[in-house]
DNA sequence: CCTCCACCGGAACGTGAGGAGT
DNA sequence: ACTCCTCACGTTCCGGTGGAGG
């Protein structure tokens, strides 16, 4: 015990730690450089320049999966904005950030907006985060912009999931804000949206969509060669001279990103990943051994979270499968996992749901990757789904355990 | 070739919680 | 305080179906 903590210490003693600085693995962090998006900054750039002499540029919307560079480039550029006009001596456009996954709410939006710019309630104290009238919040934003000539840029990231909660609020929020340009006397705003949802523009009132897509700009996936080019830039800076035992390790890394759609945010993850495991095993090299485990750590990582963020009906359903499982069968079927379904819930004291809706649920669950199923038909014998489990028993059964409410009955099940 | 099992999965409807408007 | 909507979650009802066995 005492021994390899004893090794450990010594490295970050020697000064001899994997990383130098491993935030810059990090999502948040905006590099120096972006390479491969040289296209995307020049639209986005060229878009925005007009702020620079003091013209209200036109609102754009950026497209791609995750993990293709959308917000690290629309950040970039705007600091890059910023600090031109700072250079030059003229008054910056007032840049904004909000992530529309985290603030949700009209209200919210608002307010998130009026703190960044510093509008103030008209005695000067902060913008309360609830109680106001929405219309109120939005003068007070009005107000304050137009005290004086602004530009104000808003990235709205991730506007899709505003919409995919509630269509019609989130058509609101983006009609009250681009509309809000007709409103104000000396100032300007212009919106970009970033969406990670190709199909977002579909659910999109029309008259959102008109002035929200003046601008539009894709961000394609990373392929394999690009994806190392990122990493690469990013290990100079990242780890310690040495710290990467070759390069294998990066096209590695590289490769396994790629598959996953080319995400150079999941490629930075598991690197990071890697290098945290070799840092705790106390070995100075990170090598593809790590980054093979880190992948793994991750795949655990996210099963965990998603098993124990189920609601308890689904995990019940999951439970039986487990249990039907644990006896050895390899195949179950849909009646079969419905009868053990009743008894968990029995026993749960919980709602038996219907089978039509345990039907549901089990395609939920594969859905999520947990299960695996394939309607067959058994001829005689009815037409159903062949169940599997997708993970190894054991991962299921320690996650499982974990509720205190199926913990209890895992051992009366079994018994 | 036909039958008929045991479920699939679509559709319409019921219910209660939570928000927005008034 | 009140109504009106919308949503998520469930239920009921039911037509549909691949293929083993007759």
């Amino acid at each position: 015990m005492e021994k390899p903590l004893d090794k450990l210490f010594d490295k970050f003693l020697q000064g001899q730690a994997i990383f130098r600085q491993r935030n810059t693995l990090r999502p948040t962090y905006v590099p120096e450089d972006l390479p491969y998006r040289d296209e995307q900054m020049g639209r986005i750039g060229s878009i925005l320049g007009p702020a620079l002499r003091g013209a209200p540029p036109s609102n754009i919307l950026c497209y791609g999966k995750t993990g293709t560079g959308k917000t690290v480039v629309a950040k970039y550029v705007l600091k890059l904005l910023v600090s031109k006009a700072e250079q030059s001596g003229i008054t910056p456009p007032l840049a904004t950030f909000v992530n529309c996954r985290i603030v949700g709410t009209n209200y919210r939006v608002l307010k998130r907006l009026c703190d960044q710019i510093g509008a103030t309630m008209p005695d000067g104290s902060e913008v309360p985060f609830t109680g106001l009238p929405t219309d109120e919040i939005r003068s007070i934003l009005k107000k304050k912009l137009d005290a004086e000539p602004n530009i104000l840029v808003v990235v709205l990231d991730e506007v899709d999931s505003l919409v995919k909660r509630d269509v019609n609020q989130g058509n609101d929020i983006l009609y009250s804000l681009t509309r809000m340009n007709s409103e104000l006397e000396n100032s300007r705003i212009s919106i970009i949206g970033i969406s990670n949802d190709l199909k977002f523009k579909e659910v999109l009132d029309p008259r959102v969509l008109s002035t929200l897509g003046e601008e539009e700009v894709i961000f394609p996936p990373y392929n394999a060669v690009e994806l190392k080019g990122i990493l690469q830039q990013r290990v100079k800076i990242a780890f310690n001279e040495g710290a990467i035992s070759d390069e294998g390790v990066i096209n590695l890394v590289g490769a396994l990103a790629a598959q996953e759609h080319g995400d150079a945010r999941r490629a930075l993850d598991l690197l990071r990943t890697a290098g945290e495991l070799a840092e705790r095993r106390g070995d100075e090299q990170v090598s593809q051994e790590h980054v093979r485990e880190a992948q793994k750590v991750i795949e655990r990582d996210t099963i965990t979270e998603t098993v124990k963020t189920l609601p308890l009906q689904s995990k019940a359903v999951l439970f039986a499968v487990y249990a039907l499982a644990s006896e050895g069968k390899r195949d179950i079927f849909t009646g079969e996992c419905y009868n053990v379904y009743t008894e968990i819930a029995k026993i749960l004291s919980i709602d038996t749901l219907t089978q039509r809706r345990i039907s549901d649920l089990i395609s939920e669950l594969d859905m999520l990757g947990l299960i695996n199923t394939t309607v067959i038909s058994k001829g005689r014998y009815g037409r159903t789904k062949k169940i599997r489990l997708a993970i190894g028993k054991r991962q299921i059964g320690t996650i499982l355990d974990e509720d205190v409410r199926l913990s209890k009955i895992s051992k009366e099940l079994l018994a």
